[in-house]
DNA sequence: TCTGGGGTCCTAGGACCC
DNA sequence: TCTGGGGTCCTAGGACCC
């Protein structure tokens, strides 16, 4: 039985997330802004059509975009990932066999359905999703991901489609559709490919799926050549029904102003490893070793520039957040040089294990790497009350180094005094 | 003054071993 | 002049994704 994939897409995630609870800016131009107000991650058609650049800086583009009436947004992760789960649950109550491919993205297989009803139910699934959520989504269907991802950028740019495109049903036009996809706008095919292909003459989706995968694979690599594939209806990418566990986990920010002094920078790099280590916790993992890294800004030319990192191995598995504070900031210590203002720091957990298994010993012990009833009860708390409610003393309470988050909307779906308001 | 954050996979080359 | 050959493991860096 032939494959038969969707792809269902969220417009505009993060503008369409802020717009559901401000309906009054419906119709006006809005953007998000990544962490620390830094610069535009999402817009709005609205936006778009005033010719706003994705990714632009936000302290350079912030006088004409208010010129345009255009509202920001201070990125709201919690509201954003609260209403993907509330898209994703609607998404499988259609089908079991989904793949939550990213905040605003799932695959789902329909082998089996009929062919020639796909459009529709591809239709019911927007208009389900938009009804429970107030997001609008794409849809594209194809025999693989790569073309389903095709699908659904034609869908995407074609109103007339309904946002809804089944490839199969279109296999006339394959050839012109492809022709008009520019090569980089190919799933797998980054900035660098792309320039690397136009100057070997292969500028559109079409040139690409029909070129030597023999010359592909020692230009560049197997995962180009499995693009290759997959643009010709050849499956090379499974769908991944259950998420496998991170490798490895890291938590960095910017900081809203530099910070010049080692408490500040010790503070920091407590907090993100209580936020590193508390994920770690939740998908049942340990780690082996810790790093620690920091920078001053790389952008900035006229300043003084260092960055370093430390890898501190850990002997054996370790979930404890205390013990892993201890050692971040022994790291930090042995790379923190006076007399730089520094503008972002990071953890790593890397090589993540399972929790109760301790690799390499004859006589695994289960009891020694499970959480601790300390580190349990912590994370109880904190994820009833927030977090921070619970924490360790170095990590202090000033944070006079946190983002920047000027436009911030409430939290209106994951925190009870934040709750959207009739009338508002 | 101010430019995000968090991941994966692949490959080449060096270290090391026999 | 001329200094083996083959295998494995690890790491850093480069590419991609959202």
């Amino acid at each position: 039985m032939p494959r038969v994939l969707a792809l269902v897409d969220c417009n505009n995630f993060y503008a369409s997330c802020e717009l559901v609870f401000a309906p009054k800016l419906e119709g006006h131009p809005i953007v998000v802004l990544s962490n620390n107000d830094g610069c535009i991650v999402a817009r709005n058609s609205e936006s778009k059509k005033l010719g706003i650049p994705l990714g632009a800086p936000w302290h350079k583009v912030k006088k004409t975009t208010r010129r345009h009436g255009v509202q920001a947004f201070s990125s709201n992760s919690a509201l954003y990932g609260d209403m993907s789960a509330r898209v994703m649950n609607i998404l499988t109550s259609f089908t079991p066999t989904i793949e939550i491919y990213s905040i605003d993205e799932a695959f789902m297989d329909l082998t089996g359905a009929p062919v020639n009803s796909l459009t529709e139910y591809g239709r019911r699934i927007c208009q389900t999703v938009h009804q429970g959520t107030g997001i609008p989504v794409s849809v594209g269907i194809a025999s693989t991901k790569t073309l389903a991802k095709v699908a659904n950028r034609i869908a995407k740019k074609n109103p007339e489609t309904g946002g809804v495109l089944n490839l199969e049903k279109v296999k006339l036009h394959l050839d012109s559709l492809l022709t008009q996809i520019s090569v980089g706008d190919i799933w797998g095919v980054g900035r660098r490919w792309s320039k690397k292909l136009h100057s070997a003459g292969i500028t559109n989706g079409r040139e690409l799926r029909d070129a030597d995968t023999r010359w592909i694979r020692n230009q560049f690599n197997v995962v180009l050549e499995r693009t290759v594939l997959e643009l010709r209806g050849q499956p090379c990418i499974e769908l991944e029904f259950a998420p496998p566990k991170k490798q490895t986990i890291m938590c960095s920010r910017s900081f809203g102003n530099r910070i010049t002094h080692q408490d500040a920078l010790r503070e920091a790099v407590c907090n993100y490893t209580t936020i590193a280590t508390a994920k770690m916790r939740k998908q049942k993992s340990c780690t082996q070793a810790v790093t620690v890294f920091i920078q001053t800004s790389l952008l900035n030319k006229k300043e003084p520039q260092y960055s370093n990192s430390c890898t501190v191995p850990l002997g054996k598995p370790c979930n404890d957040t205390g013990e892993l504070i201890h050692h971040a900031l022994g790291g930090l210590n042995s790379i923190y040089k006076p007399g730089f203002r520094y503008a972002r720091a990071g953890v790593i957990l890397l090589d993540l294990v399972p929790q109760d298994v301790e690799q390499g010993t004859l006589f695994p012990s289960t009891e020694e790497y499970a959480s601790s009833p300390l580190m349990n009860t912590l994370d109880d708390i904190n994820q009833k009350h927030g977090r921070g409610k619970l924490r360790f003393a170095a990590e202090g309470f000033a944070h006079k180094w946190q983002m920047k988050q000027n436009h911030k909307s409430p939290a209106y779906t994951t925190k009870w005094d934040e709750l959207p308001k009739a009338g508002d």
